[in-house]
DNA sequence: ATTAAATTATACCGTTCGGTATATTATTGG
DNA sequence: CCAATAATATACCGAACGGTATAATTTAAT
């Protein structure tokens, strides 16, 4: 790994938080300075303008929350386990999740949806592939007789995906994390009563 | 009503959808009077400063949608009526929405939580109201004897609430109206499954 | 160790930002 | 209709913005 590709991972993880926390576009150039100690020269030398490196921090932020529910759902032995350790990854790290501004997917499609061309397809891809891996998941239970064979997966990955990231909102607005209990009780509940053969 | 009074109901008029789409700290001064087609004289003549427009815009905003489905909550002659008509709204009118920005409360809930200090009690304060909206309808489905005594009703609420958001979230995203009605149908379900005596 | 190349720092550019002081125009009560 | 006043337009301010040209420095292959 050379020095330039070793700074732009140091610059990309420095910054994603900030764009995170502070927006993509809200964002200066001088708090990217600030929060990295690199001048422009070092930055605007690893990438050609904010917006490239908004968009890879935008990906890495993903990547982190992707990866990691990957690795709870892959650790989970049935897939009802699984879509409740989902849920309680937010009652157990909340505050973690607080300090770094929050569920970059929902905070980067509200910001993008409308404008920041640069974004939006990024934003799409990462909830699709995020929704994908709920739903191949529910598909699992099927496979492995857990789950009803009528149920439709995509459908229910949606579902459970809208109620984590609305509990998320309002835990984030009313800053109580009561919310996340919340959202495990119920998809605890589709769970045991809908999908469940 | 003075020839100010008007003006600064005109100017959050038209600013009101500007700052739902664009966000609130990326909507500039210029944006405005391009919108309004007036001056910073007059805007600064009605308004303290940026951040006075655009929480009152926020308000302006937030009243709009919640007025409408307060009348849609009232004109409904029962509360399983009513919260399927809530979800249905915009199933109905999601391109009206769309083109004002979506959910004023989403968006600004999003950007306000993590700074803007002039915005985060304005978005608290408009959620509460909005969820103790659907509260009060849960409950007088309660003394209705059309609800179970033992439903929680705020519990319920949020949960209606945050199925809704993270589904406008998901239509905004994938650019896709259908999240709308898998929405209503949960509600729908809930109310029938859950709610009903 | 030397040196060519890669990387980062510095200094500066034009533009736009929110905001203000003041001049001009429109409103409104008598 | 006329003045006093309210309301809006104009011109300008310093600061911060994203971005760039170039100088200084560090890296890394020989």
């Amino acid at each position: 790994m050379s020095k330039a590709e070793r700074t732009r991972e140091f610059i990309i993880q420095k910054s994603a938080p900030l764009f995170n926390i502070k927006g993509y576009e809200n964002t200066s150039l001088s708090d990217i300075q600030q929060v990295t100690k690199l001048t422009k020269g070092a930055i605007y030398g690893n990438f050609s303008d904010k917006n490239e490196l908004a968009a890879a921090s935008f990906e890495y932020s993903c990547s982190q929350i992707t990866e990691r529910i990957k690795a709870i759902l892959a650790n989970s032995s049935t897939a009802t386990e699984g879509l409740i350790a989902y849920g309680n990854y937010y009652v157990e790290k909340w505050e973690t999740v607080f300090n770094k501004g929050g569920c970059p997917m929902l905070n980067a499609a509200v910001e993008a949806d409308d404008s920041l061309d640069y974004l939006r397809e990024n934003v799409r891809r990462s909830v699709k592939r995020f929704i994908d891996l709920l739903t191949s998941t529910i598909e699992k239970g099927k496979s492995a007789n857990e789950f009803s064979k009528d149920v439709n997966a995509e459908e229910y990955a949606t579902l459970i995906f809208s109620i984590v990231e609305g509990n998320i909102l309002l835990a984030k607005t009313m800053n109580d994390p009561k919310y996340f209990q919340l959202a495990v009780n119920r998809i605890k509940k589709i769970a045991e009563t809908e999908l469940k053969v």
